[in-house]
DNA sequence: ATAAATATTGACGTTAACGTAAACGTTAAT
DNA sequence: ATTAACGTTTACGTTAACGTCAATATTTAT
């Protein structure tokens, strides 16, 4: 056979790289966010458990819920969906999307405005300085 | 006189504008965030208290704390500091600011994904009706 | 083989950011 | 004058997302 590129994780593995405890990833998996296999009790992460870790973590950066992310992971796979919930899905994406550009204005604006309060700090410092 | 533009405002006039209960906005002054004027018991708001719980829902759009609110509209008056409190108060603006870039990024991959997820969706939906 | 590190499953505790309800006062319109 | 609409304070309740033990395996290094 060829040469195997097992590439599993502990989960301490993943809290080092991630920098979160155990309990939050133990977590994600009480409701259902994580399902790792198992050697034994011992909890065993793909690349793909760790990939959605890294997908749900970056949500939470953008101040989404354990539910909004767990939504938007779900439609990546859209799988065996019917029409129907392939239109529904369409539309929950749109609302993703759009909410996400909401979030763009608003950052750009923050950004803005700390721009300008940087530069006034700047400002009040020169004027100290001249005294 | 000159004519007066009185423009205050009734807690049930901001949290019509801004869909927030009176409960939000009593909480925000309960931890200061607002301090509007009073006649009699009843809260009176100026614009720039308007001002500053539109920041604060700004904020909580972006996936910030109340208490990361506070500080950065605080950076907005640098006021009476010395240059002591301004360099500090850079460093702080300079850290929001990395931290806002991060989001920056966080978003465009998350459009991205979203972006794919979509057009993926389209495709099954073609595939569907080919049959 | 034994100590040290790492794993497990409970289970109670905590914090932020409000929700919700009670009990009450004030102003405005009919 | 009395309802309706709006305001107030006080205070207990709630939810998400973990923290923080404790008690107990199991694995790894020496």
């Amino acid at each position: 056979m060829a040469s195997e590129i097992a590439s599993t994780f502990s989960i301490s593995d993943l809290c080092k790289e991630y920098k979160v405890t155990t309990r939050t990833v133990r977590y994600y998996e009480d409701i259902g966010l994580l399902s790792p296999a198992r050697r034994g009790k011992t909890r065993v992460y793909s690349p793909s458990d760790r990939t959605r870790l890294k997908l749900i973590l970056r949500g939470k950066r953008l101040g989404l819920s354990l539910e909004d992310s767990r939504q938007i992971i779900d439609m990546y796979e859209p799988g065996k969906s019917n029409v129907q919930q392939l239109n529904t899905l369409i539309e929950a994406i749109q609302l993703q999307r759009e909410k996400l550009h909401r979030q763009l204005d608003d950052i750009q604006n923050l950004l803005t405005d700390l721009e300008n309060a940087e530069s006034d700090c700047q400002q009040a410092l020169a004027e100290t300085s001249k005294e």
